[in-house]
DNA sequence: ACCTGAACACCGTTCAAGT
DNA sequence: ACCTGAACACCGTTCAAGT
């Protein structure tokens, strides 16, 4: 119980950008993107929407700022230590629990430049890039396929879990999905047909960490 | 000129499905994402929005649907022939620079399951992968890794080149680029500091082929 | 400096009414 | 069967006016 001594103390119904961006979060992860509203926002808050716009220039950038925020709290975890692999692995799977927790974060993240925490995050894996020796010339190369690989896997996986109510069966939703699959023309779609019994026992995690590993192995050739 | 005999002809003026989708993907590409609105469409179709109803469920069914007809005017277009690496990354270009071409395509790809042409795509690369003789339990996580880093990259050439008006000098934009790359924190981002100077000879459609080839290398290694 | 809330210029979508 | 266009329920954003 810290006593009021120092003069940056805030009233707790004052606004600040700090107050806007969590109640912006909170309401993205309990109605998704469209449930985040200037009104409704300025009605959790208590206010007018005009309030909002002298701490936050726009939408956009409201957005960014709750990307950061939600994703910052997450990365700082971490402490990234170990063999250069592991450590990728390691932010890999940090990016995708965050984008499964936050499924707003997959349509931000893979939307504009790379900047923000997303310029870290290439930054860290660019800095395993160079300690594992690849040849500098194609160390971006590397880097950015394992950036848009990582963003664009998790993003998927954001999208298929919003496809469906989230107390939803799991083991239903994969007999769904591998029966639509069998059930396509095997002239037309012999691989979608043949592997459509492996989607039973399929866990969206340990294929994600395979994508990684496997470009992890291309770049291990270099 | 064919004479009008047979009576699936129809005056010009008549609206029908294939004409709205037409003029969606003619104001998409003009005008982006945003420009697609229901009133400008119906507009240019000399319509009220309400006519296009009757043939268009909403508006993600329109987006689908030129989706579908932008992806399909350039993939039927290929005869997929040859070794199987050469045919992906045929594939690979072609989704590329369609994408280019369409940069709206981007952001309607990557959102929500594989259907349509999608599925196709990814059923034409899953066949390339079995011709490679990759082992069964790894056929699907190596179709879809190719498949979501293809999308992704796609992607981000397309919101990349959304950032500059289309007239932008190539040179001076990368040259801006590496200069903000240059100019980060050495202490904390040396990589991005280090490999700013790449990016003077930079090409993003060979860059994009290299990680296409760097994901082919880790399947080759399965 | 910071907040209020009505108002503006839009959206997607619906629906009675027409032909 | 197909089209019309006014109307509904929203948006993001602005801005005079307040404190």
């Amino acid at each position: 119980m810290a006593t009021r001594t120092r003069n940056t103390d805030r009233r707790d119904d004052a606004l600040s950008k700090e107050r806007i961006v969590e109640a912006a979060v909170a309401m993205l992860d309990e109605a998704g993107e469209s449930g985040l509203t200037f009104r409704a926002l300025s009605a959790r808050l208590q206010t007018g929407p005009g309030a909002i716009y002298w701490h936050v220039a726009n939408k956009d950038e409201l957005l960014a700022a709750a990307t950061n925020a939600a994703l910052t709290s997450g990365m700082t975890a971490e402490a990234a230590a170990g063999p250069p692999k592991d450590v990728i692995r390691a932010i890999a799977l940090i990016m995708f629990d965050a984008i499964d927790e936050h499924p707003w974060l997959g349509e931000q993240l893979s939307r504009g430049p790379w900047q923000g925490v997303t310029l870290q995050i290439c930054e860290r894996i660019g800095q395993q890039i160079q300690a594992m020796g690849v040849p500098a010339g194609l160390q971006f190369t590397s880097a950015s396929a394992l950036m848009i690989y990582i963003l664009g896997a998790a993003r998927q996986n954001a999208a298929n879990a919003r496809m469906h109510p989230p107390g939803t069966d799991r083991a239903e939703v994969l007999e769904t999905h591998a029966a639509a699959w069998r059930g396509l023309d095997p002239e037309q779609f012999p691989f979608l047909h043949d592997i459509a019994g492996q989607l039973r026992d399929h866990d969206d995690r340990a294929q994600f960490l395979d994508g990684v590993n496997l470009i992890l192995a291309g770049v291990g050739d270099l």
